[in-house]
DNA sequence: TCCTAATAACTGACTGGCTGGTTATTAGTG
DNA sequence: CACTAATAACCAGCCAGTCAGTTATTAGGA
C-alpha cells in the first residue's frame, strides 16, 4: 500500500510576500540587518532560499518591506488618536496613555524601532521614512495640541515640542528597555505602571493653575 | 637631489591601541558591529589591518574595549553626582541636568548607546556590561536618593523608580534623535533647554507641597 | 471522471565577491 | 646587527544572489 507521501510543497503564491515579511520582521529585530541571513528567513517562512527572491528583489527590499508594514498599524493609531482630539486635553492624554500600552505590547514595535535606530547609519532612507511618516506627524500633532491647550490657558507656557518630547520619552525608552535591557536579566520596567504615572506627573508639571482647577 | 622621503610608517607601540580605540568607535557608531570593516577601522586609525590583530585577538575584543572605554568617564561622571548627593534635592537635581548636556555633547555617547541598543541580540554580553556597570548603577542611585527624597516628605509618594526613569528618558532620546533623525534632516532637538526644561515640568511634578514650598 | 500537457511556483546546489583572520617579509630602532 | 613593529599579500569561510532542474497545480481533451 503506498503511503500518501504528503507534498513537497504547496503553491501559495498570495500568501508567501507576507509570510516573508513576517518572518524577516522577527530575523531582523532580532539580528539586525547585516547580521541576519537569508536562509534564516526563508526558514522561518517555511520557504527556500530561492523562493524570496521570486518576491523581493534584494535583501534590501525585504527590508524596506518589513519596515513600512511596521509604519502602517502605527500610524493608524496615530489617525485615531488625531481624530479625537476635540476632548479636553487632560483626559484626552489618560485615555491615549491608557491605550498605548497594550498597542506597544502586542505588535512588534520594539524589534522595528531597535532596527531603525541601529540600522539608521546603514538605511538613511529608513530612518527618514521612519520620522517623515510616523514620528513628525505624531510629534507634530502632539506639539500642536499641546500648543493649542496653552492657547486656551490650559497648560503653562514653555516649548510645546519639548513638553512633547517630555512626554513620550518615557515610553519609547520603556520600550527599548524591554528589548534591550530585560533579555539579559535586567529588572524589566512595568509600561503601563510607567505610563500612568508619568502622565499623572507630566500633568502636574505642565498644567496651568487654571487648568489643574478644571 | 633626493627628496627627504618620508617614513613609511612609524614605531608608536605605545599609542596604538587607544588611536585604534578611537577610530573602532567611529566605526562602529556609524555603522554597527557587524556592518563595520575591520580594513576601515585601521585605515582611520592610520594603520595596517595587521597592525591590529597586534593588539586586539578578534573583532570582538575590540568592540569590548570600545564599550569599556566609553563606559569609564560615563561612570565617573555618575560618581561625582553621587558625592554630591547631600545638597537638597531639588537643586543637585538642577545642577546635574545643567551638567549632563555638555557630557552628552562632548562624548560621544550617542554612537555607543546606539551601539549597544542595535547589537544587544547578537552580544548580549555587552548590552549586559552596560546594564550591570553604568545603567543599573545610575538609575539605582537615582532611584535611592528620589526614595530618601521621599521618606524626607520633599517628594510625593510613587514608585520611585519609575520617576527616576521619568527623569533621565527625555535626555536619552535627546541623544538618540540626534544620532537617528538630525542626520536625515529632522529638526534637532535642543538638549540643554530640554533638560532645563523637563526638569523643571518634573520638579513640579513630584515635589510635595511641603517640598515646593522650600 | 480520468489522463495528459502546459505552466509557473518552488527548490537547492552553486558561485563570486567580500571580509575576518594569518603570516612571510620589510623596515624602523637602539 | 639584533629585534620587533608594522606591512601587505594571502587564505578560508561565509553569504547574497543565480539558475537549472523539480514538482504542484491547472486546463483541456477524451
Amino acid at each position: 500500500m503506498p503511503s500518501p507521501r504528503p507534498p513537497k510543497f504547496q503553491r501559495r503564491k498570495a500568501d508567501r510576500p507576507d509570510e516573508i515579511v513576517a518572518a524577516a520582521l522577527e530575523i531582523f529585530a532580532e539580528k539586525g540587518f547585516a547580521a541576519a541571513r537569508l536562509d534564516d528567513i526563508a526558514a522561518r517562512a517555511g520557504v527556500s532560499k530561492g523562493a524570496l527572491y521570486l518576491y523581493f528583489p534584494t535583501k534590501q527590499d525585504i527590508f524596506r518591506a518589513v519596515v513600512e508594514q511596521g509604519v502602517a498599524p502605527n500610524l493608524d493609531i496615530v489617525r485615531a488618536g488625531l481624530a479625537a482630539a476635540t476632548d479636553d486635553f487632560a483626559n484626552l492624554l489618560r485615555g491615549l496613555m491608557k491605550a498605548l500600552p497594550s498597542v506597544i505590547a502586542t505588535t512588534s514595535t520594539g524589534g522595528i524601532v531597535k532596527m531603525v535606530i541601529g540600522e539608521s547609519r546603514n538605511f538613511p532612507e529608513l530612518a527618514q521614512a521612519w520620522h517623515d511618516k510616523l514620528v513628525q506627524p505624531a510629534l507634530g500633532a502632539m506639539t500642536g495640541a499641546i500648543a493649542a491647550a496653552q492657547a486656551r490657558g490650559e497648560l503653562r507656557a514653555g516649548d510645546p515640542r519639548l513638553y512633547a518630547i517630555s512626554l513620550v520619552a518615557p515610553m519609547l525608552v520603556g520600550v527599548i528597555w524591554r528589548e534591550t535591557f530585560t533579555p539579559v536579566g535586567a529588572e524589566p520596567i512595568d509600561i503601563a505602571a510607567l505610563a500612568e504615572q508619568h502622565v499623572e506627573l507630566w500633568l502636574r508639571g505642565v498644567l496651568s493653575q487654571a487648568g489643574a482647577a478644571a
